[in-house]
DNA sequence: ACAAATTTAGACAGGCTTGTCTAATTCGTC
DNA sequence: GACGAATTAGACAAGCCTGTCTAAATTTGT
């Protein structure tokens, strides 16, 4: 009998191991000397197993690829989904609480191993596999988007911020909030904590300027950003 | 005698005009095929020229690669700083000329031909040649933003925009201004005509919305944002 | 401890690429 | 038209990489 709780059809579980080594030694390795500069032996090095096993999991190298884009894509997401869920939806400190949100974003999406890694592939080779690349745009920002834009409509609506177009306005938020850290990600590098807590800083502040609400809440004279407190 | 004007070594005429068709094709191919995956038979049959005559050219592979990095830099800059050339110091209608500036900057600047590909070289093979992109920093962004940031300073200054950090300013102004294409560039696309205005059109508004003039002069009654138009 | 499945090291053919070389051809200039 | 420089096509060795194959060693489940 089997005690095994997955109903996957791989019967060990070294094997599931070993496949996880390869993703990640690919993916390692196909970043940083690109698909046509990455070969078997220097994966299996990294992955720490023989170039024989990574032909028995994946076939060939084009289907090893194919595999870690998609692997990447849905881990990006299954993350950025996960910090879109901590948007702050009845702020306390608007600007605080935009601004911990963007640099969540830029830790668990942007500049972590998989977002870097996903992106490098994406700028990379995307040429080369259109309907792969497509996929990618469907599932990634066509529902990623939507999600952080349906966040700002609802921050609009509870009156925190005077928002005409939810969609727009959240490409904004996001372009600005990395708006300084542009030229480090041209070349593949990593900011440093001080550098995108900055950033966040000052988009924040720039987009709340642009979108916030200005006089009409003190007008009233109590119904404030505090009052929600 | 001769009468060359310039003080170049090469003697004739077809000579440069082969080693340009060299420098574009091999561009166009290390683009499109990455450092790796580029060959030099590919360059020769795009450039129309026969694989001897690159190698008599630029010695090898990786000098030829250096020399088309440096080439671009040099054009892209010319070209960014020719733009910032026309920035609007004295606006008539401050949201048009941005936007209309914005639009240039995108057209001469980052969708047209040496723009891509300079890139999506920095992308893809920025990791590579360390020293070499550090040079292209320094040359580039070292020396643009900071135009950049003058010219903003200078319309402050003149009583158009309330700018605190001029280089902040500059940043967000292009970030805004190129937030809605970020998906097409980072998958190698060119917008369309349209998307670059619109989303210009968007992110100056934004951008006026954060740090145009407002009603400190009209807070009392008649404030709104229709009164800026 | 045993049997089945998996992994390993290594060899291997086939293909492709770089960079060199040579001999013939073309180009630009006088 | 003639001269010298540049270009061309093609062959070539050397190296690297992919993907396959084998036989041995290891791991896994029972």
């Amino acid at each position: 009998m089997k005690l095994n709780v997955s109903p996957d059809i791989f019967p060990p579980r070294g094997h599931e191991a070993k496949r996880m080594s390869i993703v990640d030694a690919a993916a390692s390795v196909f970043c940083r000397e690109s698909f046509a500069g990455a070969n078997i032996d220097m994966i299996a090095a990294e992955a720490g197993v023989s170039r024989q096993t990574i032909y028995n999991h994946h076939g060939d190298k084009e289907k090893l690829f194919i595999a870690i884009v998609r692997d990447l894509t849905e881990r990006c997401n299954a993350s950025i989904f996960a910090t879109i869920s901590t948007f702050p939806d009845q702020p306390k400190d608007l600007e605080a609480d935009l601004i911990a949100f963007a640099v969540r974003m830029n830790h668990n999406c942007i500049c972590n191993r998989d977002g870097k890694f996903l992106r490098k592939l994406i700028q990379t080779e995307g040429g080369r596999y259109p309907e792969l690349f497509a996929e990618w745009r469907e599932e990634g920002p066509g529902r990623t988007w939507p999600a952080i834009a349906a966040r700002f409509a609802r921050l609009a609506h509870a009156g925190f911020l005077d928002i005409d177009d939810p969609d727009v306005a959240a490409r904004q938020f996001m372009a600005l909030a990395n708006a300084e850290l542009q030229t480090t990600f041209m070349l593949g590098g990593t900011p440093t904590e001080d550098e995108v807590v900055q950033s966040a800083t000052n988009g924040v502040r720039t987009f709340l300027r642009a979108f916030g609400k200005r006089q009409h809440v003190v007008r009233a004279s109590k119904q404030g950003v505090l009052a929600s407190a």
